[in-house]
DNA sequence: TTGAAATTGAATGTTATTTTCAATTAGACT
DNA sequence: AGTCTAATTGAAAATAACATTCAATTTCAA
């Protein structure tokens, strides 16, 4: 799978900021995409060391922080205090299962509108927002009731 | 300010579950319980404190999970890593503000039916729910204009 | 009042993340 | 291509938040 459009972003971002173009960010950078989903940075530490064995921990939260800024990567904090790194796209807000750990997506724009109104209704300039339904998924509620 | 009915909860569930009723998870409740809003464990500690200067940090902590445990308090994580504390109730989202650190609660009727809605499309079976939005509240935005 | 079981708190351990710092590297400029 | 310098790296140490251990203390049922 090929990363172009993200990783010219990368460069544009480092260029613009008069960072350097590293491998070690290059590699995170990809190992991060190629998970698609939601990522610890611990699992982005040992995917890309499989080609980059000597690429640290520290590099990795350093790497992943610059993403954030970047605007390709954000970082989200769930319960339990679990922190995962998750592409950045617009507009969506997750189903957890408590059971087997699965993330699943969802948009909805009633969602949206309501929070308009609630704003309006506090007076209140929303930036972002999170929005996560944790409960069993599909799988998970038939195999509780077994 | 009186917590009777929380202090007679708290006592219950000791009871049922054979622990023991001590100077120092009553105190914990009671500090927890005046603080009203959201609060970090920490202070939870140097509030306790002020009666009860030999309490450590890891009765709090103990303390506080028990009262998470008993349903009278709930753990929330928000963003940053921040872990708060507040007083368990149902069916409350949460307005926070970025720059002052406000935490304001709402409720919204037509958000509830939505994630139901959700649910349903995912077939995902809802236990519990958070929903925040961040951004700037009506101080904060007139104050970030001038 | 007694005694077993629960609780406490100081110290220590753990886990996730950050900082420090000497050594290395990218890339602009000869 | 070589030089230079600021940015980067990674190992180790530091930090922060929370959990565990354990000996001493306290609760409460008998």
């Amino acid at each position: 799978m090929s990363h172009e459009v993200e990783q010219r972003s990368l460069s544009q971002y480092l260029e613009e900021h008069n960072l350097k173009h590293t491998q070690q960010r290059e590699a995170i950078l990809v190992a991060f995409l190629e998970a698609t989903g939601h990522i610890t940075s611990e699992e982005i530490h040992s995917r890309v060391r499989v080609d980059h064995p000597n690429i640290g921990y520290t590099t990795v939260y350093r790497t992943m922080k610059l993403l954030c800024d970047a605007g390709l990567a954000s970082e989200r904090h769930f319960e339990g205090g679990v922190t995962l790194y998750e592409i950045e796209h617009e507009h969506h807000d997750h189903l957890v299962c408590l059971r087997c750990g699965k993330i699943i997506e969802f948009e909805c724009a009633m969602i949206e509108k309501a929070q308009l109104e609630i704003a309006d209704r506090y007076r209140f300039r929303i930036l972002r927002h999170r929005h996560e339904l944790y409960g069993h998924c599909d799988t998970c509620t038939r195999e509780v009731a077994e």
